[in-house]
DNA sequence: GGGAAATCCTTGAAGCCTAAACTAATAGGG
DNA sequence: CCCTATTAGTTTAGGCTTCAAGGATTTCCC
């Protein structure tokens, strides 16, 4: 998909616009987030593959390193990334390939294996990072920053209303 | 992932939080509006399996055709659907396998595959439909209606502004 | 200590997804 | 009429993703 297919995209909430308004409104927020969200999230794959040959996943996963001094266990990983278990196995262990990432022993409990970053994947990470940050302020350029700060704050409570759905579901 | 993992889990956006206010608030922005999404999306489809034994790109599909009387095109599928054409070719043949969908030629242009729901898939759809609605009206519950109407608003401008950076790159 | 339960990670099967190359058909301009 | 460009859809290779099952290790608790 190009982005001008992208762009002119009648999307799944806009056509739902005409439906009868009232009964739909929490469907039309959710379908409108999951629409920016796509939108930006399809531009910053074509870009980190453009620009660096690399994926979102992988992107991620050097990112959610990028702090951990110490490295991260995969399970952390999975978790901070909100994907499963075997995912991270894969993901990790191409990044492993291509000598971004390294493996090592957790002394002291040999189940667990601790991810890094190699210099190289610092490096790398560094670069990559510092477009990605521009394409995110480029692509919300066009909202004004108090809108921005509403914005963030909603989506704070959104987050909080979804977690709260979910924690009530497990102890019904 | 079980919804523990995801109830639980330090997702980016909050890994990010001590990180040096002003410079990056695109980008926090941007990781929040993101972990919403997961955390909704990864919810349904949860769900979906679950309840119904589908998948969410799979009711998305269904979901495009539902209002679409004489069918769509896979081209006209794909780009309301915002993936690309393969994708659509390979989803349909599944649900078509199913019985839930039918291709059938266009008289005029022997190119064009119209796609439309077959009887079994109308009913099928009714049943996913109706509790998909409620699901996400439970989910975003937590949110008061005028909070709900200012999200969607802002969401708007967010799009917005996202296509305008999309087209703007286009022709530079 | 020893056995059951929990934890960490990996593997395998199946589906989703994209980009790119390809086939087939149509449309436009000489 | 042909030649070219465009459009619709499929195919292929490779990567991402989940779920479920399983192996290895640790922890709990009697």
């Amino acid at each position: 998909m190009t982005p001008d297919d992208l762009a002119s995209t009648v999307d799944a909430e806009t056509a739902l616009a005409h439906a009868p308004p009232g009964h739909k409104d929490e469907l039309r927020l959710w379908l409108r987030l999951l629409t920016c969200t796509t939108l930006v999230e399809g531009e910053i794959r074509t870009r980190l593959r453009r620009h660096f040959d690399t994926t979102l996943p992988r992107f991620d996963l050097m990112a959610a390193l990028e702090r951990a001094k110490d490295g991260m266990t995969l399970g952390e990983v999975s978790r901070r990334m909100m994907v499963s278990n075997g995912n991270v196995t894969g993901l990790a262990s191409r990044l492993e390939a291509e000598g971004l990432v390294e493996r090592r022993a957790q002394p002291g409990d040999r189940r667990v294996q601790r991810l890094r970053l190699t210099a190289k994947g610092r490096r790398e990470f560094a670069r990559q990072s510092a477009a990605h940050e521009a394409w995110i302020a480029e692509l919300l350029d066009g909202l004004a920053p108090e809108e921005r700060a509403t914005l963030f704050r909603l989506l704070g409570r959104a987050k909080l209303s979804v977690r709260a759905a979910l924690t009530n579901e497990e102890t019904p």
